[in-house]
DNA sequence: CACAATTACGAGGGTCGTAAAAATG
DNA sequence: CATTTTTACGACCCTCGTAATTGTG
């Protein structure tokens, strides 16, 4: 019976030419490797070398073998990462997020609804989302948009609107609303991980300048150390509290305010309905609004 | 690590459904199918059955580890079949003819030039011949024309005159020559395995009903006991011998004349230049010319 | 109670490593 | 004389089969 480590053996000798040498390779003795290519030999009923008493060279059999061997080899190596990776992706949950905001409420939620799975997420540009989503790389996507296309099930949840989180000594801190033109051309304060919001920064203050700090704690330390403006919005200060020594006003522009979608493909609907129907409970109509 | 015959056992649990089943067709006992897919599971890190202590079902990595093995078993299956045949088509020479007589000489030739290699041959039309020839089927192959085709190497070795074979008592057994229009409309004896003559009687004879006989000995008892006209030519007449109680007068037509062409790969004429060789000085001015 | 799968245990086959031999440059 | 391959022999691993156990319809 041809087995595959006779293969692998074959391989190893192909590259590298000599079989004490491939021996060592494979962490083998001579003898044994020699034995064995005999009884490949024996197997296949061809002979595979052109043997000279003190050397061997694959012959023509031989090299179409390797070349053969090569193709099985790949393809039952692939059978393994193929067959672990289904597996993974059945004990995992990933999660693709246009923003942090919503990770928030659903990690916790999902880890409760789904306590044997493994939680991951990935925050990414929509289109990126969009393509994870087909291709099978998310279980389900959070986009600031709704989608229509037909093969996947899609609804609003949850709206984080942005407030402009301002020293007291700020000429404007007695607002009660702001526009994001008002503040345009200072610089302000930015978290690195904030999705989305950094393009419509960019588009709403197309003058202003950002300094992006990339972790959380180095942020709220800047936050409260310095004079500049910067963000916050509801769901943050819900969940990570409200800034200290500063006046939080709301940004008025439409564009503050995302409403984030859920959106999964239709096939999944069925296995997620737990965490859907979950969402949907949490909806206040006033939530919803904007 | 991972082996062949693993994939292979699971495949018939596949096929079988039942592990009883599948250990009986792969002659082996439950028990040891059953480990045996119990160290697969170990070796992939993944389960690949749904087990109810009473009945095993393929889960979804079992499906995808099934659809994964039948490729690769069927990769591996294949790797002997082509070394197997690659070593076959180095130990045999294949002749394609059009016609029969070639091989009398050749096949005796090439026994004697390449003793260790076996011979075949298959007659078949002309096409068919070019495309063997093309695809690797035959070594060289031998036509009644030259092929100028460029990867090809060709020359004439042979030529075949035929004659009529007729009874003393025919009306025209006096004759020095004839034409196939002469017995056009009688009907003759005809052998069925003699290539591309079948297409030039059908031609140039389109009136003759031909009695085809498929044995070489029936055809010689049906020539002597009848009064029908028959074919021979030069070449059968020397490897043969002449018909007895038969008057053979040659056919005067072109067609009547064969000039066989021997044609092979310009890749092979050096692997065959001993053959080559040798049936080049066997031409002689007269056999070539006609 | 028949049937299916798993566990336990002893037997046998096959591969492995060490040692020795043969051959080459 | 070092290097490479092959042969010989004994050890061990691993798969197999038989028998027994558990659970199901």
């Amino acid at each position: 019976m041809l087995e595959l480590y006779q293969l692998i053996q074959l391989l190893a000798i192909a590259e590298y030419g000599t079989m004490s040498g491939a021996a060592e390779r494979l962490h083998l003795s001579q003898p044994a490797l020699s034995r064995s290519m005999q009884k490949l030999e024996d197997i296949l009923q061809v002979a595979l070398f052109d043997r000279q008493k003190n050397k061997i060279t694959l012959n023509k059999n031989g090299e179409l073998a390797v070349e053969q061997a090569r193709r099985v080899v790949q393809q039952a190596h692939d059978l393994v990462e193929q067959v672990r990776a289904l597996d993974r992706s059945q004990r995992t949950i990933s999660i693709g997020t246009c923003a942090p905001a919503p990770l928030w409420e659903l990690v916790s939620l999902v880890s409760q609804l789904y306590p044997e799975m493994t939680v991951s997420f990935e925050m990414k540009d929509t289109d990126v989302l969009l393509d994870g989503l087909k291709s099978g790389v998310y279980q389900f996507i959070i986009l600031p948009f709704a989608s229509n296309e037909p093969e996947y099930y899609c609804f609003p949840f949850e709206t984080e609107r942005l407030y402009f989180s301002l020293p007291p000594v700020h000429p404007l801190s007695c607002s009660k609303g702001l526009y994001f033109r008002d503040i345009d051309g200072e610089s302000i304060l930015l978290l690195s991980q904030i999705g989305f919001w950094r393009e419509v920064c960019r588009k709403m203050m197309p003058l202003t300048r950002a300094l992006v700090q990339t972790e959380q704690e180095d942020f709220n330390e800047l936050v409260q150390a310095s004079a500049l403006p910067a963000f916050t919005s509801d769901l943050a200060m819900r969940w990570l509290g409200k800034p200290e020594n500063r006046i939080v006003i709301p940004v008025l522009d439409s564009e503050a305010a995302a409403v984030y979608h859920f959106v999964c493909r239709k096939d999944d609907k069925k296995k997620l309905s737990a965490l859907i129907q979950s969402l949907k409970k949490n909806i206040t109509p006033s939530t919803v609004k904007h």
